[in-house]
DNA sequence: GTAATTACCGTAAACGTTTACGTTGACCAA
DNA sequence: TTGGTCAACGTAAACGTTTACGGTAATTAC
């Protein structure tokens, strides 16, 4: 492999200097027609192209960059966000680098580092696991790259962020099957790692204790939500073990509107009627959701608007010293069929 | 607004050499426990942060960065393309910036620019319009920075490409309309700008032909399929139209999930049972054609795939003179209730 | 006492491109 | 001849960070 050539070297292959070179390459003046034929054609030969980190150095001009961190891209709610981010950045002509973390910790870090090494000027993530803070984020605050989180949060973690409430809308949805007639609510939640699931939970738990209903074990279901292609699947599976129970639930609240698409296909093939022996709640608002029959109510989150604050909350971060931006979305609840209560 | 701050800065005010305050700042060894102290409380101070343009000008390592631009960003077709792409970047320790153009050629020219200005060392692109080739591609042919056309073609193109047999799919989904004895197809087409949407119709005319059968003019409605949040919308209203004809068809193929899924929802708020009195096929295999009743048929398109192969070719093409690679991959129709004969 | 070690710091040259400025020789006018 | 103009090219200093190398003073070893 040779190296990459530079003008040097087509200047010394030509006995002439580097600035004719220069000048021949980005049609100066001051050159003869006939060295700049020789030139371009030697550097046509080689293969040159410019270094473009010596020559933003020097012009002191750099395209801004943003790196933005996503548990998965295939997925509409953090696509919609992307979305959002990216509707700014090309605004402001700034670029966005974006990677998918696929909800492991490793791959997280390892891009962060990458988007660290290619000199971003700013991060937008969406974290995998409560667990990789000191790992993943540490070290960027460190060298005082700002960062935006977005979605779901560390515990021990003060920056800025850009977060739905969680916790209000899991209690927001259960309080509306609790007010639907619903008695027997079931939740179908994700594993303890990632924090939107254990906030909806709370709001759930939450919900019911202020109906004065003690919370039934057997009828919060934790699942492994990581792998999108396989999220519908297990939604139907815990529904299949929920109805297992001695006393099935007459309501299933559902962490996500792909695990609440499960417990759909699962009354379906039972002849379970919706939401007359079951009312269904899913979360995210998810374009799925209004489509399929019954159509799903769900909590509302605006993926689109949230990406677009958070670049905004990075492009305050990055002229400001050490002023933090927070901002938590309140969730709106959006009533369709699935959840309109028992005959 | 004050220039940003640089090691000389620091050096200067505090009367020491730039490599002590390089050292300080990198917890190297070689000094002394207070200047390191007063070094980074006045870096902390002025806000410094490295530029990472010399940084990595200096080290002569640069990451390997690829930009994809794509029509839309939230669509599940398309981020399973650029899922496909990272997946394969990611392993190759290369980045990517990642733009959208929604569906605008003007935008579409721009983000290529700074693509290239943000010095990308390959493009893969799902081009917007059939007339941007010279404006968008040539410029960049000519800086010799290799692309990947993805999904969509242009006309007088000859490099490299990932895309799909449209009008196969096209051909595919009328004829088995045709098989399950559906004798009225309409076809809910895009405008022409869109090259998919050109080749899958005449897939749709070859195949009415092959069967004898004269394309009807009233039964090919073309519909702006640009905007994504509107494109059920749109299928909606283009079935409004078929079924004001005089003599309304009995089936429908379009040319898109979304389209189809539009179809659907007309058809059920006005009482035509699907695939009895409509027959609908859709196109790409989208995550809902599966959830929706009845079940959608339709035709495979596997972005994931394809955005792999896309990433393989920008590989192949750096590190070879002038060859070419191209695909154009079979598509499969993937036969489910909607389509399922009449009755 | 001298020599060797150590802790701390500075000098200067890189990385590749860009640019202000200077130089050379040719040509022409007076 | 002198002076001036012009085309064509070169010199050298930037851009900000990194690093090989050298230097000084103070400490330790013998």
């Amino acid at each position: 492999m040779s190296k990459r050539t530079k003008l040097k070297d087509i200047a010394d292959q030509l006995g002439i200097s580097i600035t004719t070179v220069y000048r021949a390459l980005n049609n100066k003046s001051d050159i003869n027609l006939e060295t700049k034929r020789e030139i371009l054609e030697l550097a046509n030969k080689l293969g040159y192209r410019p270094n473009l980190l010596a020559t933003s150095l020097r012009k002191n001009k750099m395209i801004p960059l943003v790196g933005v961190l996503l548990p998965i891209i295939n997925h509409y709610f953090f696509s919609t966000v992307l979305k959002g981010i990216m509707a700014k950045a090309h605004s402001q002509n700034t670029l966005i680098i974006a990677g998918e973390s696929l909800q492991n910790p490793v791959k997280e870090k390892k891009i962060l580092d990458q988007f660290m090494d290619q000199g971003v000027s700013g991060i937008i993530m969406a974290p995998t696991r409560n667990s990789n803070f000191e790992k993943s984020i540490i070290p960027i605050l460190h060298k005082r790259t700002p960062i935006v989180i977005i979605d779901r949060m560390y515990d021990h973690y003060r920056g800025n962020y850009v977060l739905t409430d969680d916790f209000g809308g899991g209690f927001k949805a259960t309080q509306h099957l609790l007010d639907n007639g619903y008695k027997r609510i079931a939740h179908i939640s994700s594993l303890d790692n990632i924090s939107i699931g254990a906030e909806r939970r709370k709001g759930y738990i939450e919900a019911l204790n202020a109906a004065g209903i003690i919370p039934n074990e057997e009828y919060i279901i934790l699942t492994d939500i990581d792998n999108p292609d396989a999220v519908i699947e297990k939604g139907y599976e815990a529904t299949a073990r929920l109805f297992k129970l001695k006393n099935p639930p007459d309501a299933v609240f559902a962490v996500t509107d792909d695990i609440a698409i499960g417990v759909i296909e699962y009354a379906k093939e039972n002849n379970i009627s919706i939401p007359e022996d079951l009312g269904i709640v899913g979360f995210s608002n998810s374009k799925m959701s209004n489509y399929i029959r019954p159509r799903l109510s769900t909590v509302e989150q605006n993926g689109f608007e949230m990406g677009q604050l958070a670049f905004d909350y990075f492009t305050k971060a990055s002229s400001s010293y050490g002023e933090v931006f927070q901002k938590t979305f309140d969730l709106n609840l959006i009533i369709r069929e699935s959840s309109l209560g028992k005959k």
